[in-house]
DNA sequence: CGAATACTTCGCCATGTAGTGAAGTATCTG
DNA sequence: CAGATACTTCACTACATGGCGAAGTATTCG
């Protein structure tokens, strides 16, 4: 799996606020799969397709002791997805005034290279 | 619009990438419509969608001249999806975590399986 | 053994996304 | 005015996601 697959997918993982709280959860500890789905509203094999997509995205490991599963998180694919966004920090940061100067400046200067 | 459904937005835009490959190249410069499409092979409508999803999510602002529009780079919501990850930095950063130890051991094993 | 527990998988439906070709609306340009 | 340019919208197909109830597989308890 490539950088754009990994990302595609641990973007695509995030985008679910039910999975999101789920990672929330485990960011305090590990837990199993009943108590991932405890506090919600959604019926348990609902819970298991955000868990095969955190999985797919490499976001949960999944351990089978009897006839429980324990889940752990394992944030790696987070950490590229920040610094994908890392490379935006300028603009947020900047003022908007000198990112609007920068930009008109530009597109007079793309303007006069297209003629 | 809440927290929760600016990032499901935010995170649901930055997984497809074309849509990332646009951003990115707003990061050099702003674009029209035209210019950002010439680098994909696929079709205006299919950009228009990317773009209309880009700008529900806050990412990107159009303004027409003549007719051209302009797209230009908003990325405060990216801002906002940063820091909800900023909160897992100490699992990947932190050797002392007992998940980073446990994440660590077993790659090592998968290294040594490697070899 | 039989029942309860903890998941897991199956089949189904609704919705959203990603793409297409075709047609429509403005706005320049010759 | 006619035609080219720059988008925009429409109608449609295909596939993934998110949910359900029902049924299945192990494991543990009484």
């Amino acid at each position: 799996m490539n950088q754009a697959e990994r990302l595609d997918r641990t973007f695509a993982a995030l985008t679910d606020p039910t999975r999101r709280a789920i990672l929330a959860r485990l960011e305090r500890a590990d837990a199993s799969v009943s108590e991932l789905a405890k506090p919600h509203a959604i019926k348990l094999p609902a819970i298991m397709k955000h868990l095969g997509i955190l999985d797919d995205a490499g976001l949960i490991t999944r351990s089978k002791t009897g006839r429980t599963v324990t889940v752990r998180l394992s944030p790696k694919p987070m950490r590229e997805a920040m610094e994908w966004l890392r490379r935006y920090e300028r603009f947020w940061n900047t003022s908007l005034d000198r990112l609007t100067a920068y930009a008109e400046a530009k597109e007079t200067q793309a303007r006069r290279s297209d003629k």
